[in-house]
DNA sequence: ACTATTGGCGCG
DNA sequence: AAAGCGCGCCAATAGT
């Protein structure tokens, strides 16, 4: 059963296929979603990151939906579907940003976010269909544009719920590296003592450290031949003020980027002080390749110094789990390369290429990896590389002629057909400039200089976004698994909070569950299955493994 | 006073 | 060591 959703104008349509329309007042919404719920319908509707938050707020969750405007963006680019009427019509609401893009806070049902013609919704799932239906091999599609909706679902959910985050271990931690808590503005002391420490040895009385060019100077004026601030730079140089200066760098960054501010800002407290969450807003489909992206808060770049503040609640537990090398083996499956499946058969993909002879340590074998994947043409990867090559000619086959593509300004798809956008105009007119008879030198340097970029940019598209898509797969099983867990007779860990096992992070390869204490065990189990489920989902019977680790802790710093 | 860009650095 | 992909965010700086 597939049930249509519009919303506008404080109404709400819905529409069940085969039955009469009902138009309610959009405060009604919840209640009706949840009756209807019970049949288990895929919910049909522009936007879940509109809609979704909404039903949450009330306490209410659907199993599955289709998120047209994340599935349109995905047909409109996707080569196998780029002659339907779809691809082709001009621009339209469809291709804009949600409206509530520009809101700062989850929308509810009393934001007017413009309305939805009904009869436009429903013509755009038949847009939808109809261009899937024309499309080569469209299971893959398919499955694609499931997961996706899947994910905004959870996306919604995570955001909903948040990340446990404990204020006072925060603050405990912070004060021990920074010193107490300062007045807004103020440096904290230990931070103020590491920048006059450089002050005086670099001779350089009124330096604030945190400007790159004032740094720059005063380490010129102290005889030190620094071309930038960079720390990997800095490390190289030989005077007593760079290491207190490397530390202030550090700290300063943990300041700025994760301090009290950020505190202040991302973390709801508890009731208790205790208990916060911290509740990022993911953009799923965010990234060109799939990825997701977060906005606000840096929840994607959450440093391992604060990871210790993530706890579970009292008598819960979180379970940390990654996948080992995820981006390798979606390759090895893409390109049907059993060799390369069969040196990742162990949990350590790298050790695999070391125990076949193809390098000679795990280091090489992660910087020969990384360089295939990246595209590294010199240095210590680029003298690797070659070793993959003749090794695995298959697996490094598919993400070369997936440069070759994107040389040539092609475009590229993943495996269940995601497409690569097009080269930007400018890269189009640089390449046309190379070839007129006037032609400089730097115009052709310029313009085989972008042609390489864009290269390695269409080569790691390929392998990153199948990765994303395994994940997506990967996180959408384990959805379904942990709603079937149920709640365990444990009721939620404080009035109104999630019961029972639920998502609570999500990183490109890495998931955390919160869930009651007893059952940290069965979600351990449902995380692995998961992973092997969309292992069978994207590649069917190729024999890859995508192994995990899974940590059952109280905090997010014990795992990993 | 405001917005856009740059340099730097955290994450995968 | 900082090449070789994808991001978001901060403070300082440049531009208007």
């Amino acid at each position: 059963m597939e049930v249509v959703v519009a919303l506008g104008a404080g109404r709400a349509h819905l529409m069940p296929d085969g039955e009469p329309p009902a138009v309610v007042p959009v405060e009604e919404l919840p209640a009706r979603v949840d009756a209807l719920e019970r049949h288990r319908p895929r919910w049909v509707w522009a936007d879940t990151a509109e809609v979704y938050p909404a039903l949450l707020s009330a306490g209410v969750r659907v199993e599955r939906c289709h998120d047209l405007r994340l599935c349109h963006a995905i047909l409109r680019h996707a080569a196998a579907t780029a002659a339907s009427p779809l691809a082709t019509a001009p621009t339209g609401p469809w291709d804009a940003a949600g409206a509530w893009d520009a809101l700062d806070h989850a929308p509810t049902l009393l934001d007017d976010l413009g309305a939805w013609d009904p009869a436009e919704v429903r013509a755009e799932l038949g847009r939808q269909h109809a261009a899937l239906a024309a499309a080569p091999d469209p299971g893959r599609l398919r499955l694609l544009l499931a997961a996706e909706s899947a994910g905004a679902l959870v996306a919604a959910e995570m955001r909903h719920d948040g990340l446990p985050w404990d204020p006072q271990v925060h603050d405990r931690l912070l004060t021990a590296l920074l010193g107490p808590r300062p007045p807004r503005g103020a440096r904290p002391a230990r931070l103020e003592a590491l920048a006059e420490q450089v002050r005086a040895l670099l001779g350089a009385p009124g330096l604030n450290p945190d400007s790159p060019p004032e740094l720059l100077r005063a380490l010129h004026a102290a005889g030190l031949e620094a071309r930038t601030t960079r720390k990997w730079e800095l490390r190289e140089l030989d005077h007593p003020a760079i290491a207190p200066l490397l530390e202030y760098k550090r700290l300063a960054r943990l300041l700025s980027a994760n301090g009290w501010a950020w505190m202040d800002e991302w973390v709801r407290p508890g009731a208790d002080g205790r208990r916060g969450r911290f509740h990022p807003d993911y953009v799923p489909g965010g990234v060109v390749t799939g990825r997701w992206a977060t906005r606000g808060g840096g929840a994607l770049q959450l440093p391992k110094q604060v990871r210790g503040a993530v706890v579970a609640d009292p008598g819960w537990r979180l379970v940390v789990a990654d996948v080992a090398q995820v981006e390798p083996r979606v390759l090895a499956a893409m390109a049907r390369d059993e060799e390369m499946a069969r040196a990742g058969r162990g949990a350590d993909l790298y050790q695999g290429l070391v125990d076949r002879g193809v390098v000679d340590t795990r280091a090489h074998a992660k910087v020969a990896m990384l360089g295939a994947l990246y595209g590294a043409t010199t240095g210590e990867a680029g003298q690797l590389v070659p070793r993959l090559t003749r090794a695995f000619p298959r697996a490094t086959g598919v993400v070369e002629r997936a440069a070759r593509t994107g040389e040539a300004g092609g475009v590229v798809s993943t495996w269940l057909g995601r497409t690569s956008p097009p080269p930007p105009e400018a890269w189009h007119r640089a390449q046309r400039r190379a070839s007129e008879p006037d032609a400089q030198e730097a115009d052709r340097r310029r313009a085989r200089q972008q042609a390489r970029d864009w290269g390695r940019f269409t080569r790691n598209f390929v392998v990153q976004g199948t990765a994303a898509e395994w994940a997506l797969c990967w996180l959408a099983d384990l959805r379904v698994r942990l709603r079937a867990l149920g709640d365990g007779g444990v009721p939620a860990s404080d009035v109104g909070r999630a019961r029972g096992p639920h998502l609570v992070f999500f990183l490109h390869d890495e998931v955390i569950v919160h869930c009651p204490a007893h059952l940290a065990d069965d979600v351990a189990a449902a995380v692995r299955a998961a992973a092997a489920e969309a292992g069978r989902l994207l590649f069917g019977s190729f024999p890859v493994d995508f192994p995990l680790d899974v940590a059952v802790v109280d905090s997010y710093a014990e795992a990993g």
